[in-house]
DNA sequence: TAAATAGTGTCTATTAGACAATATTAG
DNA sequence: CTAATATTGTCTAATAGACACTATTTA
């Protein structure tokens, strides 16, 4: 896992239109930046947001949704947090807005909240990350599949937080059901074997795939066959549990 | 180890006293709670604050650094962040405050933004980790090390961003030198596993704990010898970086 | 010398990876 | 039958854990 999100510095900022709610709604936001002050005379952030890093896989590769912004950049989905939200439930709420998916594979990947990331103006965010199944098409026509390892022009710092969730999720893969997301409730090892490779960007031997993620604890068979066209039906698994979980942890090799 | 921190549930608010720079400065905070607005007329956080879960090892147990609130409960050290500031450095800064030192192993958690979590108002933390040295003596009277994994009354919603800390340098312990701030800069094999032991709550063999130590390519010996008192002289070693970096990776049981 | 601490060597069970062999289906 | 896919079994090298053994110091 091997994995942790320790923010280096990165790309930062440059203007953009922003992905969140009222900047395209009624008031348009002022050109320049925001600032507010708190009661006791401070200043104090402008807003926070919560953003989300959607991942799935398809066609072998690992796929973010993104949304393309008026100057032709991309960006993650995202919006304010309200006042007495949670940022998790923000996160959720986008994520709900984006794919119509309810009740997924959420977690926080942390805070980004350097200086100037948000040419708005002073708006730390809470980045999120969701894994969703990989035929979830986008509610948002704005919103599109894009391949999530390779060159894209990021606004905001978005292409950091993009690098964050990729390792989390690669380092997680062994260690966790984090993938439980993207399959759908029974599955076939195959299938499984498919996503793990293209996180893992490796060729797992389907043997030994079979045997390790079993070993993992982490799904067990539902009893069910699934019959698909040539060869022997696959007997079909289920994830034990849908929430965050660990395993008993393989010592596998991510990258080849 | 492998860890992550998604947040879970746990405690949450109760009045405290605040840990945040103006508190106990010249004008008191109001009474009941701080708010905030933007130049849009949004309600916007009140403030951002940034903590840090400083611990080191001493006496065979991980401590943390805490302190004594005026009604009587403990709280990590951290303070508002500036306008314009990066979170990561308002913990060193916060870190410097309270230990006099710099340059430190520091990471960041995540956020903590459920809430309610601060009674003073919408105030989001941002939670760090840094492990320092076990001669470090804390530069404020106010604060003093305790037992981590002991329980105590903390204050806000510490107790559970001291939970992801601890559950953090666990999973790290054996695949990243997260441990390179508890050791000096020269330090004997020894010293490494009394404070891998005390991470992770077991009695490592002697040498299984060197051949793997050193298996992991993050320490080096410096050629240097030290003779302490009776038996024979131990190699001092040195990890080969001081920045965050990650090993080989072992294999190990974190749990006894 | 004995006692104490540091470090090396070796044995075993487990595990990861490769790949051969077998099983079950469609056509 | 053959082709295709699924699943099981086997072999090997690497690794984790246990522990015996050697090395070097002080007293």
């Amino acid at each position: 896992m091997t994995v942790d999100a320790d923010t280096g510095g990165e790309s930062r900022v440059r203007p953009a239109t922003p992905d969140v709610p009222g900047a395209q709604g009624s008031a348009p936001p002022p050109p320049g930046t925001w600032s507010a002050q708190n009661s006791a005379g401070y200043p104090s952030p402008a807003g926070l947001t919560a953003d989300v890093v959607v991942l799935t896989v398809r066609d072998g590769a690992v796929r973010v949704l993104a949304l393309t912004t008026d100057d032709g950049r991309v960006a993650l989905p995202g919006g304010f947090v309200g006042a007495g939200e949670d940022p998790a439930d923000t996160a959720a709420r986008k994520l709900t807005e984006k794919t119509g998916l309810r009740d997924l594979y959420l977690e926080q990947l942390g805070a980004f909240a350097a200086p100037g990331r948000d040419p708005r103006g002073w708006i730390p965010t809470v980045a999120h990350l969701a894994l969703v199944p990989a035929d979830t098409t986008p509610g948002d026509p704005a919103a599109a599949w894009i391949d999530a390892r390779a060159a894209h022009d990021w606004a905001f710092d978005h292409r950091e937080i993009l690098a964050a969730a990729l390792e989390r999720v690669e380092g997680k893969l062994w260690w966790s059901n984090v993938c439980v997301g993207v399959l759908p409730g029974d599955f076939a090892l195959a299938d499984a074997r498919a996503v793990y490779d293209a996180v893992a960007r490796t060729t797992y031997d389907p043997g030994t795939f079979a045997r390790d993620l079993r070993a993992t604890g982490l799904i067990e068979p539902t009893g069910e066959e699934r019959r698909a066209g040539k060869g022997r039906p696959a007997a079909l698994y289920r994830f034990a549990s849908r929430e965050p979980a660990w395993g008993a942890g393989r010592r596998k090799r991510v990258k080849a």
